[in-house]
DNA sequence: ATAAACCTTGGAGCCTACTCCAAGGTCAAG
DNA sequence: CTTGACCTTGGAGTAGGCTCCAAGGTTTAT
């Protein structure tokens, strides 16, 4: 049995974080004192464990949810079951991946084309880039630096396309 | 000149966002018609493209602010400036990058690790592994599967450490 | 003249996961 | 009996970036 602050401490969480999870629905205390203060079991400080080790592979509170709801009623449940969330899962960091990998890249060559030093920034190579009339930053477009002259000063507020 | 819903579908944003940014202090149209309506120039449209390309690198709002405050006083600024908001960012992107790689890493041995069919989740792999004792999910730490019979029924709320 | 499509404002809501606060009750030690 | 460390609750705040809403004014086309 522990109170709040031991299973935080214990699981190095903060005892304001088990009230959210109680709040959220992950974690309630199997019990109460008289006074009203919240106990736990080691069935309790399990499950906790389970959340956090969901956590640590990126699973969201809400997805987590789904997770002990299956780990609760294993016995109706499949395995196609849990190992669909891991995959979505997996697609999901993989995605996010690939977004910063094209974030990583981008930065990295405007790193590289600046020259960091104590000069002004008025020809910095990095504002030029963000600056470039249209889209030249990233990889994926290859770069033609003749289209800065008929891409503008002809939309009016009458006439563009709405 | 542009009206905000022309500028936003140029831009291929909506409207509501350009009052948001405007709200932020990112982006404030030049002028208003006497009606009230806002009116944005060539350079309200390019200061806005700036700001897209900069979310496209992987910038927040916030940094976007900076980095406008740098562009506009250029001349006071220098290259080291510009860089370094860039190296920072790219040291952030690569921090979350090692963060999910190891997200993919655990999920994709947990996924491996089951069979995925319709067998029931009583004996999932994945369960079992986020259930187990202590955390042996990751990577770093060596299993030992020992524990569980001397780490419980003697802390009572009464006398386990806090 | 009137309807459709635009625009205005302020403010609320969403997602994620806490984190902190205030006002007050409880408990063990000295 | 008081102090200090614990606990309770409800609610607000943070970051990040929108997105939507209502109630109303404006413009444009028919």
């Amino acid at each position: 049995m522990y109170r709040i602050g031991e299973l935080a401490d214990l699981c190095e969480v903060k005892a304001d974080t088990l009230r959210f999870y109680e709040k959220h629905g992950l974690l309630t205390p199997s019990s109460r004192t008289e006074s009203g203060y919240r106990v736990y079991t080691q069935d309790d400080a399990a499950r906790l464990r389970f959340i956090l080790r969901a956590k640590a592979v990126g699973f969201t509170l809400n997805e987590i949810s789904d997770l002990l709801s299956i780990e609760l009623d294993k016995s109706n449940r499949v395995c196609a079951d849990v190992k669909g969330m891991v995959d979505i899962k997996l697609a999901q960091v993989q995605a996010k991946m690939a977004e910063l990998t094209h974030f990583q890249t981008s930065l990295q060559s405007l790193s590289d084309a600046c020259c960091g030093g104590p000069r002004s920034a008025e020809h910095c190579s990095i504002l030029e880039a963000l600056e470039s009339s249209t889209e030249r930053v990233r990889a994926e477009y290859h770069s033609h630096r003749h289209e800065h002259h008929h891409a503008h000063s002809k939309a009016t507020y009458k006439e563009s396309g709405n």
